[in-house]
RNA sequence: GGUCCUGUAGUUCAAUGGAUAGAACAAAGGUUUCCUAAACCUUAGAUCUGGGUUCGAUUCCCAGCGGGACUACCA
């Protein structure tokens, strides 16, 4: 479904392979708790370099650490730079002597260092020349940069959407959405085999809720007979619920009863509970209803997840899994981990963790939310064996996972216990607070992902640029709206809440998608003109013509994609991803404006801009589509 | 009350303990007979407060002030 929109030669995927005899090392991904990524790096070869200077030096022995090894900044002459205040101590020098020593020793060790210079501490090495355009050379038909041969390993398990049946997805799910999805295509552009998994929460008094309400008020209106989308029809009865609900309860307080009382005793949610009760029973006729309005539901789902983008490979729902996890409480009481409180529930006393008493079964024997999770974990390790298993659920579940990695770990000492991981992001957040489901406070993700269409037809009309045919111009409003979207939500770090403001509309200038997909079809309409002048650009040169310091400078960020895609899986962040991309098609712009391409008159410097054209139009397409952003050719 | 998260230009976001804290939007100004102006270039503008650790702190620690979440026999 996602084609690629490059039809070269199917290129193996490898790592990028520099020309010039670097010593082998590698990146450790964490991903890969079996088996590292292998890439050979300039930052591990000088770090490796640096740790035999110091020890030949000085006689100190540290890791090889390639943290220990820094781009240098714009201002200074240099590559690389590596700060020596840590080695002064020892070294018993004064900075600059220290630096100066290590750096004579490094270009000793190294043929590709040319030179270096030392500003107040910082040792700023130059890499030499044919290095960059080597690295150019063997990289710019590669339409598989950036992503790493797929290791056979364990999968990585990632559960992330889990919705409610009970009303449509909101920009809270969509931010769930996107960052589990892309945080997927991220692990496994570092190599690792991916498992995409949902956990539908499809029963319980919330479905029961809408169920009652579409039974009182509905007169039988269905998805097919109004044309309401059904995730938004089953939640118009939610919204309804709740209305009839209040109403039933003020009622019931003008009459002279408490506010509690009200509460209880409302006839909605009387009917409700008995709802939920014939649900457990297995009654027929409510098992029926509850199964064609969850089915509306998916239907509704469906849409929006395919608009999405996203799919799974396994789906779960909790009207499955709820009873799990019964047998691993008892197991905890054998253990003599958890106890059976005096009124018959069983808990769990995490007050030495610093955290509370949380209990695992009610006094009736019936499970709660933890209970299930604990079954559902041991039934994904039984079923896939993962390596890890990642939660992306908001950070105001934190508590609950804390709770959750202890009683797997720590009391029930089971093996997958230390593989869990919650990834916790925040939340989303309007000018006015939180989204608030009840309140109405809610950002609808259909609606938004319409009004980020209509926002780039009508940009894109305005411009009038090219003529469009129907389908191609609705692909692309979806792709640049979407787009928009996508990535307003995943250039921020996850684990930060964010804000969304509903009058002011997504930009489609700056740090956005648009103006990153904008950048991509400059280069591919650049890519047009040379082939249609019958340009041999998509080979290899035999020689490479000097390189001005904006073609370096390209080269150079390009050169950083591959290890920034570890970053991102490293720290689970399509940020990472994000802000790169970004200022790679800055750079990009930056380099188009001061430099003719195919207007230069050499035709050796054309050749060698074209090639650093495509190979920044290959990064842009393949680091947005792990943010899951589709880039066009033109626009 | 307890636990955890958080505080950076007017606003939204960056910044693995490293050099002069980066961008974008908004504001002011400039660039088009020339490869797509959804672009490029100028200008102005910020680390909540007070201590501490360090050669070096937006980053780590402590205290205070502000914001948020959690603290259900709901999920």
């Amino acid at each position: 479904m996602q084609k690629d929109e490059y039809s070269e030669p199917s290129t193996i995927s490898t790592p990028p392979l520099p020309t010039f005899p670097l010593a082998i090392s590698h990146v450790f991904c964490i991903f890969a708790t079996s088996k590292p990524t292998t890439v050979m790096t300039l930052e591990k070869t000088l770090a490796t370099a640096l740790q035999k200077a110091l020890q030949d030096l000085y006689q100190l022995t540290i890791d090889a650490d390639e943290k220990l090894i820094q781009p240098t900044r714009k201002e200074f002459q240099g590559d690389r730079t590596i700060v020596v205040f840590p080695y002064v101590k020892i070294a018993r020098k004064a900075p600059d002597m220290v630096a100066n020593e290590i750096g004579t020793q490094l270009q000793k060790e190294l043929d590709i260092i040319d030179s270096f210079n030392v500003v107040k501490g910082y040792l700023n090495i130059s890499i030499r020349e044919a290095f960059w355009g080597e690295y150019l050379q063997s990289n710019f038909q590669n339409t598989q940069y950036g992503i790493f041969p797929t290791i056979q390993e364990a999968p990585v398990l990632i559960e992330y959407s889990s919705p409610n049946t009970n009303k449509p997805l909101h920009l809270g799910h969509v931010r769930n959405n996107l960052l589990g999805h892309s945080v997927s295509k991220i692990a496994m552009a570092c190599g690792h085999p991916v498992v995409q998994v949902n956990l539908v929460n499809d029963r319980g008094i919330h479905i029961c809720k809408s169920m009652v309400a579409w039974l009182r008020y509905g007169n039988g209106e269905t998805p097919e007979t109004n044309g309401v989308k059904g995730d938004h029809l089953v939640g118009n009865y939610y919204v309804a619920f709740d209305k009839h609900y209040k109403e039933e309860q003020q009622e019931l307080i003008a009459q002279g009863r408490t506010k509690e009382e009200a509460e209880q005793k409302a006839p909605i949610m009387l009917e409700a509970r008995e709802m939920l009760r014939k649900w457990e029973a297995g009654d027929p006729t409510v098992r029926n209803l509850w199964q064609q309005m969850n089915n509306w539901v998916y239907g509704g789902f469906d849409q929006t997840y395919n608009r999405l983008g996203i799919h799974f490979d396994k789906v779960y729902h909790e009207s499955e899994t709820y009873l799990l996890g019964k047998a691993l409480v008892e197991e905890g009481l054998n253990k003599g981990v958890f106890y059976k409180h005096e009124d018959g529930s069983v808990r769990v006393n995490l007050e030495a963790e610093g955290l509370d008493e949380k209990v695992l079964l009610r006094k009736d024997g019936t499970s709660v939310y933890i209970t299930q999770d604990i079954g559902t974990a041991q039934l994904r390790y039984e079923e896939f064996h993962p390596q890890q298993m990642i939660y992306v659920v908001g950070n105001e579940q934190n508590y609950h996972f804390d709770v959750l990695k202890l009683i797997l770990g720590k009391k029930l000492e089971k093996p997958f216990g230390d593989s869990i991981r919650h990834l916790s992001y925040g939340m989303v957040e309007l000018p006015n607070g939180k989204m608030k489901s009840r309140e109405g406070t809610v950002v609808d993700a259909d609606d938004l992902m319409d009004a980020m269409y209509d926002e780039a037809k009508a940009s894109t009309e305005a411009l009038g640029k090219f003529q469009f045919t129907p389908e191609e111009a609705d692909k692309l409003y979806e792709m640049v709206g979407l787009g928009a979207l996508k990535y307003f939500i995943l250039k921020v770090d996850p684990t930060k809440n964010m804000l969304f403001n509903p009058e002011e509309s997504i930009d489609f200038n700056g740090n956005t998608a648009p103006f990153i997909q904008y950048t991509h079809a400059r280069i591919c309409s650049l890519l047009r003109k040379a082939d249609e002048q019958q340009l041999a650009w998509n080979s290899k040169m035999a020689a490479i013509p000097a390189l001005n310091d904006e073609e370096r400078e390209l080269i150079k960020t390009l050169y950083q994609y591959p290890s920034t895609v570890l970053v991102a899986g490293d720290n689970y962040s399509p940020a990472v991803i994000a802000n790169y991309i970004y200022d790679l098609a800055k750079q990009f712009n930056h380099f188009y404006q001061e430099t003719p391409v195919m207007k230069e008159t050499d035709e050796q410097k054309r050749l060698l801009r074209l090639q650093i054209a495509r190979l920044t139009a290959i990064t842009i397409h393949n680091g947005m589509d792990l943010l899951g952003i589709n880039v066009p050719e033109r626009m």
